[in-house]
DNA sequence: TAAAAAAAATGAACATTGTTCAATAAAAAT
DNA sequence: ATTTTTATTGAACAATGTTCATTTTTTTTA
């Protein structure tokens, strides 16, 4: 009657383990060779498990790449806290955007499904996924001050910040979904680096010079995210 | 040996209109019933034959989703030829990116296609695709003419061209993918609208007031693309 | 420690996809 | 009329996510 509370606790962990082992295969597939490859067979293999072992630990598929989403969220999150202790804002809002083009172009799998992809995205609205707003709020309290300062006309933070944020997010996302078939590939880093530098003078004045070492260059290969299908 | 020239004509032509039929079906598809309605089999329903009868006409489906992506193509071109008439560069380049935002919020399909999915692009590199330069050619002429008139900061016109285009896509790609959950979506109309407003006089003076009629309002309800896959 | 109960994992199925291909039907050429 | 060419079918294949009765393993109880 009275349950072995150690051994529960125990298998709780095991679990937790297991799912873990399951994230951990995920996000290593989702790297090496793209969502495609990311399938419930896979993980099932990857783990030593059956597949429908796997539906015991996640309700869905769906489940499985949200917590993946979850991760990349949190990791451009990192990513942007780690410009805040930058005290002019102005200063800070030019960091932010190129920390946030160079997590895109380094992470092209995590930002397609943080931002680009269809699938799992249906739940964001209804889950809990504070994680994917963290990001947001950071990028308007940033345009806010500038706006205080001067920096940029006055106007609805969230509007300003969604401006800014559409810029960039336009930028990599025709990047990675291969939209600029016009421009050969080897232009991309100074195409992306170019216009960011353009908008972003054209609308407020430069901050102190920078050099833009924060941006990698040469951009990773674009990887095909939509892999061969065929073997 | 003298082959019926007649007949031969005749069949060219029924081929060829089995195949519009065949892309007339999946147009009305898409845009009624979204991407994932769009499947091999519904359309060789849709048309009374059988699924294996389409690989005759199509040598598989990213061909016939990339004739979808090219009607997409000329639908937004034509929407941009009509801007050309303006004479004003500034005042056409505003109208442009206004025309560019009604489509895609009134196309969300389309747009999708063109812009957004991964499905059929590996092929436009190698494809023969003007249409898909066509937009960009007038927006890129467009910004040129901007900078002689000093009404944009002189640079590479690719660039301001690529910076300009990356914004408005960027805008309506976090709406049809449905990236904005911290945001209302009753306040998506002047999310859009107000953000172009800003970011637009923010980097350029702004032309002689316009109404902004050619936005619809409200937009169009955002339907889910990616619709209830059980039944 | 042995039996009973609970939990976990399997394995085989199902319904969908896109796609292929030998066999058949239809049409055109001889 | 026969032959040849073309078009269409229908059945299969492989791969996807998913379910569920059965079996195995683990835990609890006696």
């Amino acid at each position: 009657m009275a349950k072995n509370i150690k051994s529960l606790q125990r298998r709780e962990r095991e679990r937790e383990e297991l799912r873990e082992q399951i994230l951990s295969a995920a996000m290593n597939i989702l790297v090496s060779e793209g969502y495609e490859a990311v399938t419930i067979r896979r993980l099932a293999n990857e783990i030593e498990y059956t597949p429908g072992a796997l539906y015991s630990y996640f309700k869905d598929k769906d489940e499985i790449v949200f917590a993946l989403v979850v991760r990349a969220a949190q990791h451009l999150n990192k990513v942007f806290q780690a410009q805040e202790s930058l005290p002019n804002p102005l200063e800070r809002l030019w960091a932010i955007g190129r920390a946030y083009l160079k997590f895109a172009m380094e992470h092209q799998e995590y930002y397609d499904l943080l931002f680009i992809m269809s699938t799992p995205i249906q739940k964001i609205s209804e889950a809990e996924f504070s994680e994917g707003y963290t990001a947001f709020i950071i990028l308007r309290q940033t345009v806010g001050e500038c706006m205080e300062h001067g920096y940029l006309p006055r106007a609805d933070a969230d509007v300003a910040a969604f401006a800014l944020w559409s810029f960039v997010h336009g930028s990599v996302s025709l990047m990675i979904r291969k939209r600029l078939a016009i421009i050969p590939e080897e232009k991309y880093q100074d195409l992306l680096h170019g216009a960011y530098n353009f908008l972003m003078s054209s609308m407020m004045p430069r901050h102190h010079e920078q050099p833009d070492a924060t941006l990698p260059k040469p951009f990773p290969k674009l990887k095909d995210l939509q892999k061969s299908k065929k073997k």
